[in-house]
DNA sequence: TACCCGTGGCG
DNA sequence: TCGCCAAGGGT
């Protein structure tokens, strides 16, 4: 592991703030002005989603719920709409819970380090950093994928980065180097670095703004960083999704309150063995194929006639069912199932 | 620790 | 088409 003496820290600070000045994603809209509740809302959006995919879902939701006060007194229906489609929605759930915190037990007063802000719920280790560097100018590494991929570079550090107990390593590698002055500028600098000429694949470190504290690039092996031991492969589960119709309107079931999009309605979900297994009508060929992080679901919409909804189900009109916020693995079977009307009406 | 938890982009 | 990835956290 590579080590800096005092004035290299200095040089690489300046050399990284500077380039952050004239370079930095200064129009994110959360950047606009740092308060806790809008870097809270962005960070927790923000975790494993692309920025360009955050933005108009940030700027939706601050329209809707401007203040942390509106979000904690928010129905959780109108959360969960503003949130459909960006995935792992207990993040939206934890946020209304954090928000229903600060206002209702801390009186709108909100933790200002990151020992405290920790306490949030959906707010972890990098979050709390982020937010107390970001928003109340505490001097901490906020330790995210951008920055284990940088300093794993910079310092050829090659512990794994999925393994949480390279956290420490990295941590004290990187507290010592972050701006006393302007920490919350240093780790957003970082991010948009790791964005940039320091992205995961095909990096421009020949142009990037601190490659001359680059160990890896100097010494020809930058591809080997970061470590990263592999994931398992999403395990296939096969599904029958069941249709049954009453006039215009589809009978959905809501899921358990606990696991995989929990509490979302979905067409009734049978699992099957096979294909052979299929009841009802096969209404196609291919199945409509949906992967989360560790599953891979192949489902076939069949046709069938339930006379009488059970406990959880309930026929919706269209207009019920669009207002509601369904994942997205449940609009994809609704456009198939037009798909196969359209199909069988010419 | 290992696994759970979504989605869309990209080579 | 497929595997991998992208500003993690909860359990």
């Amino acid at each position: 592991m590579e080590e800096w003496t005092d004035k290299e820290i200095q040089g690489f600070r300046k050399a990284l703030l500077d380039w952050y000045d004239q370079e930095g994603r200064h129009d994110l809209p959360w950047r606009k002005k740092r308060d806790a509740y809008g870097t809270l809302v962005s960070e927790l959006m923000l975790q494993q989603t692309r920025v360009d995919t955050v933005v108009d879902y940030y700027n939706r939701f601050m329209e809707a719920l401007p203040t942390v006060e509106a979000l904690a007194a928010a129905p959780e229906d109108q959360v969960l709409k503003l949130w459909e489609g960006l995935g792992y929605y207990s993040r939206a759930r934890n946020l209304q819970k954090a928000a229903k915190y600060v206002v209702n037990d801390l009186h709108g007063n909100w933790p200002q380090s990151s020992d405290d802000l920790a306490e949030l719920p959906g707010v972890g280790p990098y979050t709390a950093a982020a937010i107390a560097s970001m928003a109340f100018g505490e001097v901490v590494p906020a330790l995210d994928g951008n920055m284990y991929r940088v300093f794993s570079r910079l310092l050829e550090i090659d512990a794994d980065i999925a393994q949480p107990k390279s956290r420490k390593i990295f941590y004290q590698a990187v507290a010592p180097i972050v701006d006393p002055e302007q920490p919350g500028d240093f780790n957003q600098a970082i991010m948009d670095l790791g964005s940039s000429y320091m992205k995961t694949k095909n990096p421009d470190t020949l142009h990037s703004p601190v490659k001359e504290y680059n160990a890896a690039y100097r010494d020809g092996i930058e591809e080997q960083f970061p470590v990263k031991s592999k994931k398992a492969k999403p395990v296939k589960v096969l599904y029958q999704a069941q249709v049954t119709r009453r006039g215009e309107k589809l009978l959905f079931e809501k899921r358990p309150a606990e696991g995989l999009l929990a509490n979302f309605w979905t067409f009734p979900l049978k699992e099957i063995n096979s294909v052979e297994d299929l009841a009802g009508e096969q209404l196609h060929i291919k199945p409509v194929v949906h992967v989360f992080s560790h599953r891979r679901w192949e489902i076939w919409l069949t046709a069938i006639d339930q006379a009488e909804p059970k406990e959880n189900q309930r026929f919706f009109s269209p207009e019920e069912w669009q207002a509601l916020s369904l994942p997205k693995v449940q609009h994809k079977l609704i456009d198939k199932l037009h798909e196969v009307d359209d199909v069988s009406e010419h």
